[in-house]
DNA sequence: AATAAATACTAATAACCGTTAGTTTTGCAA
DNA sequence: TTGCAAAACTAACGGTTATTAGTATTTATT
């Protein structure tokens, strides 16, 4: 019988997966080489092929892994009866601690997805593009209702989206602010601007 | 006599920099290659050192334009009298000019920085870093002035340039927003959010 | 201890990169 | 037309890349 996991806390995939990751985020995909990842695991390079099926691979798995994420709590949020208001205030801290929490992900995701295949980008526009749209219609529905000033939803979405998006300037000088702050001060900001 | 200039309407090397700075937008500094940069002007790629130093002398002339022309802007600002409000909103506004006029030179220079070699990288990241103190410095001045609300300096300004830098994205619906309306908006919403 | 799968290794591939050297062509000035 | 410099060309360089093939080694179960 075949055995298959290699270690009993999550698999030699998953760390290659991180490393990649953190590669990418400091050097960009296209100035990573697989010798230097295999580097940081003590292999040497073609020994990645015994884990993964290729370079552009691990990219994929990164951009797709972030973009399923913030898909799913747009699902969730999408489904709930809040306001508005509420929606646009739990998206944006939704934000700020995914990148918190999961940074070169995030940042790889945001900075590499034109270096996918084709097909791949294509994709994941798609996908994008969808979660913007999401993000449009909850504007929509706080202008309708009243909620917020008369604007134009994409503009505002595109700022909202953007600032949020920046927070990956702070992670040189992370420990000044906490996470708490963070997200008060932004959603403070962006959230009075628009509304009534 | 020597003659050196190629052309009556702008030199050789303008044009190759233009070609440099869309292609580096397009497809990223590490995924351009000269041979192909040299195809956008019907030539060979070793012709192309004729007219510059070595590629990343291309990408290095790219970055320290635009921080220059930040630079410039920023201190004509601040020599002037105006309020911390006007200046804010001038700033905002010269932001969202410079991507619409110079969108590829912006584009790289705030995505392709990293690949800068070791000692250009460490100049640029000190002009960034200047630039954004005199930013933080307008802010607490109208916190001072009891014109804006109490708050982190540093998050306002990281919330703010990152906005304006996200109009990165609206460059594929570029016509369906005037710059006029776009400024509008995001003055509005980024100001108002701040002021008291 | 034996066996078999998982995973590492070395060696080699073809493709591509930026760049240099050396040479030819081009275009203007005299 | 001649001469000369600017700027193009071809050929080739050393280096690096992702990836494959083939082989050895490690690891874990029987």
């Amino acid at each position: 019988m075949a055995k298959i996991k290699t270690l009993a806390n999550g698999s030699k995939k998953d760390v290659i997966l991180k490393n990649a990751s953190a590669l990418f985020r400091k050097k960009g995909f296209k100035a990573t080489s697989l010798r230097e990842l295999a580097e940081t695991m003590d292999i040497e390079a073609p020994s990645l092929y015994n884990h993964i099926d290729s370079k552009a691979a691990l990219l994929e798995e990164i951009c797709f892994g972030v973009a399923k994420d913030f898909t799913e709590y747009m699902n969730t949020i999408i489904g709930s009866k809040e306001s508005a208001v509420d929606k646009l205030s739990k998206l944006i801290r939704f934000h700020i601690q995914k990148i918190y929490t999961d940074f070169d992900n995030v940042f790889v995701s945001n900075h590499e997805w034109k270096q996918l295949s084709k097909k791949q980008l294509v994709e994941f526009l798609i996908q994008r593009k969808a979660y913007e749209n999401a993000f449009v219609e909850i504007i929509n529905d706080g202008v309708k209702k009243k909620l917020f000033k008369t604007l134009h939803p994409q503009i505002t979405v595109l700022t909202i989206l953007s600032a949020v998006r920046g927070l990956e300037f702070l992670h040189s000088h992370k420990n000044e602010f906490s996470i708490e702050i963070l997200e008060e001060n932004m959603v403070q900001h962006l959230l009075t601007g628009i509304i009534k």
